[in-house]
DNA sequence: TAGATAATTAGATGATAATCTAAATATATG
DNA sequence: CATATATTTAGATTATCATCTAATTATCTA
């Protein structure tokens, strides 16, 4: 019955405006933290600190390419938010389609 | 492409973890506010607090009844935000189902 | 109409969170 | 190896938010 910290990290990242258009960004395609950068007025300390709170939910993976850093949404964990958001509005004993 | 501020609003609602809570309890039945507080430790002001915030996302409903409030949820916000978040995360051209 | 009950509003406080600049780390390359 | 580039981390500042107590508003009833 209690909510689990994985959940409220979930929330906690899709609360701030940015981080979703950076979650919307990524849904397109795959990019590197400058590339990222490139669609935001914000410093790049602020673009770091949000991807690690995305991080943190895993909403998003990270990977090495040479100096640079690739994220990409992680579809996974999306539908899990998905799943939560269902629960939490659809009663316990309605269908599950 | 611009977020609206009823969309920032919804997201806004949902990220305290009391104000899902309320939600979780909402679909079940409506309830008073004296119900819903029952369900909780925090004050009857805190409580009225989290209750404008999910008014003004329009994810619940009031009405008189006498001297109490009746709080409903307000399922086709709450389909309206299910539908915002698959956007978020699903590409523009796949299929909607 | 006075007092009781239900809920909201006002105003203050402490905790979180978003942002910045500067410094640090890691990698690539001349 | 020294320097440039990409990104993160540290530490500070400001804004937002959750919460509280006290006061207010609205309704009911004796």
């Amino acid at each position: 019955m209690n909510e689990s910290n994985q959940q409220a990290s979930l929330f906690t990242a899709i609360a701030d405006v940015q981080r979703r258009k950076i979650l919307a960004i990524l849904k397109e395609q795959e990019l590197s933290v400058a590339d990222i950068k490139s669609h935001f007025d914000f410093s790049g300390a602020t673009l770091s600190h949000h991807l690690s709170i995305l991080k943190k939910a895993e909403l998003v993976r990270v990977r090495r390419q040479g100096q640079q850093r690739i994220y990409t949404l992680n579809l996974s964990v999306a539908e899990e938010l998905l799943l939560i958001m269902k629960q939490l509005f659809n009663r316990e004993n309605d269908e599950i389609e």
